[in-house]
DNA sequence: AATGAATGAGAATTCATTCAT
DNA sequence: GATGAATGAATTCTCATTCAT
């Protein structure tokens, strides 16, 4: 599993909605805090009941002042998304680094996308909550996070480490959901007396998904029961 | 797999929130009269966008009257939600039924749950959206379907139908999470030039998906690497 | 000259812009009670400084109640330009009822043109106004004021109370634009110290008017230098 | 009719509102970019539509930059009037250069006015504009015009040219009012398929007008009815 | 049991003006 | 002289909910 980072270009010149010039550097600094406000606020409160007056309070800016940066509580959100999804695909490619096998590649991968999960456990709401808002973004956060997923299925298909007869798009989605589920069931919905969520995965439960996904892709040894 | 319907009691005594009193027949016509056209109204437009008064107006009833059969917006939408979970695990088991084998069992439970997706996009996206608008309501939904689920693979478990080291609970959920994430990628994103999702997955994705999961769930001939 | 009123149908039942059906008779003194307010404020404030608070507020209705009558501060704007038309249109009929000659018939008209200016001079201001909020409802204010006075002119040239050779259209907009400037200078400028115009135009302007017409309109006795 | 320019001085020492100095020449070339900025914008977008953004921006200049200029909006606004009026004074004045009777005179003065409507109607619609925004401002401007129109008036009563029954203040409104409702008749709502004003009155209009105004101004030979 | 007029808190957004650079 | 980021008061409009009929 690979995650070539870098495949997007998230590096874009930023422009003033507002005016369309480039950003000076007190100008970049202002949408940063607009971001890390929009950040807390939409986690903690979701996307209608943030106001773009909380998100300024919050970053300690004029209401006003918002409009210079982003055209709409919207466009605002989107900014976000995607920030987050540059983040998360960050979080698992750094975890994978130095895996010596397919399925150390894979039980890093997923740790790297739990540990995410559990350090933002709001944030990821904001990823979901994105189906909602912004349909087209949330395409794109995911495609993102499959691509990379998909091009390694393939790489250790070719090399005879996962069963060739599995269709990488399909087994790439199919385990994206499989991880988005277990983290909503056993981090998300597993919150302490603080609200926060386990630091980590219940062991018996990572355990049990990486016994899973190595089933599910071992090349087989013999040939069971043929589909349909 | 297994989805034991009636597990939960779905069917008390409807009771008037305004007067505290059980509905009458011509009460209970009414109530149904405004389930069905919110039904429509928040499949089509969503919950923020759907209103009281467009849900009356479907239904062809006075605004005030609405407020004698649900408390508020937000409560006919968890009643719509625990409605549509009940239609989609009635489709799920009705596949079921009559399955010889596990893999039969697994392969007509998955095409039940498609198939409901792929008849009623709108409403399951009702059902996603719980998670935003009622989170207690989605929790339940969720695990209805997955307590069926784990059921289902113990026993298959026990007669040596599915692999003993794997963890059920875990594996209900990560099943479930695959078929939710491939449902929407594979059913609701593809929409046709009416905007109509394909009736049913495409036979790649569909055979991806049931070879993947029998990797996953088949004991195992051969010891494996074991987990770290 | 006369003003057939009736020629335009202002009695069409009265519609919720929410909710499309017909006004109730509640409904009806509601809506009345906001126009009387609108008038006001309108008058006091110029369309720009008013608002739809200060209207409600002004009406001793509550904010949201103004979106059940009306669609916008605009909508609610060219309601009570039409409203006015009627009535300065009737104040002018009125006012010429019973004349015994063109002259007198001329004379008695712009009185109760004059009459109704000084009786609700910020009124006159807000048919101004029109020009710049709603161009086409002022279009229709002119223009049903006009074709009354037209069409008088028409008769009076037939019986030969009025020059033959003046082009009847042109002359009853040349008129009307008399009437307003000298409205406005010799009415609406000329407050008192409490800010209330004169009751009456100062009989020097009106004499001087009315002459200034009556040489314009009369017949001529001998031919004069013919245009060019 | 004359319209003695340079009534009124026009050519007073242009001042810093922000520093209070006289401006250098840098300046003032900054001061006319502003107002010629101001003078599209207005036009095009009116008084309420426009802004001091799409000013500067029109000018080429930065935002900040206006206020050393002006004081407000409300000033730009105000002084562009002011230039305005010295236009449509120039072009009446310069149309009515050689006439050679006093019928030609009005003619040639309304001609002159005319044109100048139908060559800038947006300009026009400014001026008209005044009356909500800086009402004193448009005081001024009928003030200005008027006060050569009647000049005009007495001196052709003195030599018998015109009707001496006349009140001269109440005729020169009067005949502005009927200048400015043609022209905003048959000039401002008479646009082509690109919105363009005709270049000049209809004939017919222009030739009523010109009769209504010589019947209306020439001495009476025999003696009318007089006035009640 | 049914109705719909009334309500007002709350949201997004605009823009003239200020002021530190 | 010139700049443009920052400001926040003010505005329009929505809609879930109440309540008198």
């Amino acid at each position: 599993m690979t995650l070539p980072d870098g495949m997007v270009d998230d590096d874009a010149e930023l422009i003033s909605p507002a005016t369309g010039r480039p950003l000076t550097k007190r100008g970049e600094a202002t949408r940063r805090r607009l971001l890390e406000a929009a950040e807390v606020v939409f986690a903690e409160q979701g996307y209608h009941e943030a106001s773009i007056v909380k998100i300024t309070e919050r970053a300690g800016i004029g209401l006003g002042t918002f409009y210079l940066y982003f055209d709409s509580k919207q466009s605002i959100f989107e900014a976000l998304v995607i920030d987050l999804n540059r983040r998360v695909r960050h979080s698992m490619s750094e975890a994978m680094e130095g895996a010596t096998s397919r399925l150390d590649a894979e039980r890093a991968g997923f740790a790297g996308f739990f540990r995410f999960t559990a350090e933002h456990p709001a944030l990821y709401r904001v990823v979901r909550e994105a189906e909602f808002v912004s349909p087209e973004v949330l395409r794109l956060h995911y495609t993102r996070i499959v691509e990379g997923y998909e091009a390694g299925l393939r790489q250790a298909q070719e090399v005879g480490d996962v069963d060739r007869a599995l269709d990488p798009e399909t087994t790439a989605w199919a385990l994206m959901g499989m991880g988005e589920l277990i983290g909503m069931r056993f981090l998300l919905w597993e919150r302490d007396a603080d609200g926060r969520p386990p630091a980590q995965l219940d062991p018996v439960v990572f355990d049990g998904m990486t016994r899973l996904i190595d089933n599910a892709l071992a090349p087989r040894t013999t040939q069971p029961e043929g589909p349909k």
